[in-house]
DNA sequence: CGTGCATTGCAACAAGTGTTTCAAAAATTA
DNA sequence: TAATTTTTGAAACACTTGTTGCAATGCACG
């Protein structure tokens, strides 16, 4: 086995010292530590031909407190793997980590394994379809509530740059919806939602659908209340180890997504930065030092 | 994903038809096929917030004679994805790069990378350093202009889930710096500017340390302007193939903050979350079906 | 040949499992 | 509106889980 794994390294080692009964029992786990995490503890003993007390045993044995430590450390293992994080996860074991306080570690690792998991075959191929539609759009209408919006703003923020083709569905005084008003099938509709699913975002989609607009989803799940109502869907993973779901994969999904939208015309969409950036320029909008104050 | 798994798609194919408990449960398990084989029935239900009764109703709505069946076919499932995943790494690893359409792929990539090499060494340092001048504000500014707004925006939001102590410096008609008029020493200010600098973040930046307030920047370069007048400096890549600056790091970062913060307090982050759940239910803001039309 | 000692099997245990039942609540229909 | 059906929550069910204490077993050594 490739995995280094510390748990099924140490029953390894102490082999030798266990009684027959421990190692038959430690010869069925090394040789199955997948089914540790799969079955229950008298089935791993059954199938193991030891008594279930000999699990116990076998914990005891290994300085932890219960069989539920084996198992924890097994699901873990087999979670991991199965996730994909295997490979990232031996790097991480191989620096030298202090294990102190490897949240800030663990989040970033996790979020850089799920937008590489965004490269896949099949995303990539719903990312050009979505950016077709988008690309063909007269219009493209932006819509992203609460969580969302960082994500809405910043795509319709950079095509602003580049073009003048997209309107923000938002505003003060629930003037937000407003911009649809004159919307029609030549447009489309670029709704970022993930759970839980803001009713309005959900509203002012089936009402786009409805004036008969393309819709392009970026969302979260193949049972996402979008789904049914959308011509063209991303999905992005939003997982993460706080108490709050993480919208880093699905700016990158909108970067990615502007990017293209930005190749599939690269002339207009040089002249329409340059001429952005001297309106900006004549406003004296950027610096690179701290100005001094003007008074 | 790559493999087929034909109890999902069974999952997915008749989610419409199911009740809003059951869909609560099949979204979860339809996320999260891993937990299935790896925890309790009660256990799932638990994590997907509904009934333990409600997911041997799902197993029945589903033509199967109970939940164990539903476990048995993830826990197949789980067995044979973590027996082929050492073959398959090794065949991702060889089918690199077919070169068409390569720029979404290079992208996200680049991407995955830009983010990894957040988690070096000093790079957690500054985060850890960053989290403990926020942590032990008074109050929280948070500063960020156009391109830049997204992040500022997502950290403010996220924030505001966690508790009341975050000021977004942004507002109609020009007042967004009104939120500094009563800023001290005993506040932080939160800054995220990138190349080109605005003048205003800058500015603003400048009377926020007049006022003695410290300063957090999230930035891009040694250079930047804003690192002779911050306390703490975290630098991330905004390098990228296209015509504009990417953000996701920088979001990526502002998340990790918000993890470390909500981590220094679990007890009054968890309870400031139920709180705006509680709040966000009696507003009916968040659905999971598309709601019929409000006359 | 016993004696001491680690090892093993067994039975009992509290706690947790998946399931079923039933009544209340909600949604739908008349 | 009332009548009907569907959906939901809660409790009880029989069963399995992981653990523990105790007696039986095997084995080495005087």
């Amino acid at each position: 086995m490739l995995q280094q794994d510390v748990l099924r390294d140490r029953i390894v080692a102490r082999f030798e010292e266990m009684s027959p009964q421990l190692q038959q029992a430690a010869r069925y786990i090394v040789e199955n530590t997948q089914e540790v995490a799969l079955v229950s503890m008298r089935e791993l003993a059954r199938n193991a031909g030891v008594q279930p007390a000999t699990m116990t045993r076998l914990a005891k044995f290994l300085d932890l407190s219960g069989y539920e430590d084996i198992r924890g450390h097994f699901s873990e293992a087999l979670r991991l793997r199965a996730d994909g994080f295997a490979a990232r996860a031996r790097e991480r074991e191989g620096e030298h980590g202090p294990a102190g306080s490897g949240l800030a570690h663990d989040m970033l690792q996790s979020l850089s394994a799920q937008i590489g998991r965004l490269s896949e075959p099949e995303s990539l191929a719903r990312l050009e379809g979505a950016a077709d539609l988008l690309g063909q759009a007269r219009r493209v209408y932006v819509l992203g509530l609460r969580s969302c919006h960082s994500v809405a703003w910043h795509f319709h923020y950079v095509m602003t740059l580049l073009g003048d083709r997209t309107v923000h569905l938002d505003g003060p005084a629930d003037t937000g919806a407003d911009g649809l008003l004159r919307a029609g099938p030549e447009d489309v509709l670029l709704v970022i939602s993930i759970s839980p699913y803001a009713v309005q975002s959900l509203e002012l989609s089936a009402l786009a659908r409805e004036k008969g607009l393309s819709v392009v989803a970026i969302t979260d799940s193949e049972v996402s209340p979008l789904i049914p109502i959308s011509d063209q869907v991303i999905l992005c993973s939003t997982e993460s180890r706080t108490f709050f779901h993480t919208l880093t994969p699905a700016l990158a999904v909108s970067e990615v997504l502007c990017g293209l939208l930005a190749a599939r015309d690269r002339e207009g969409s040089l002249k329409a930065l340059q001429e952005a950036d001297q309106h900006l320029a004549t406003l004296n909008i950027y610096a690179n030092s701290i100005p001094r104050r003007r008074i």
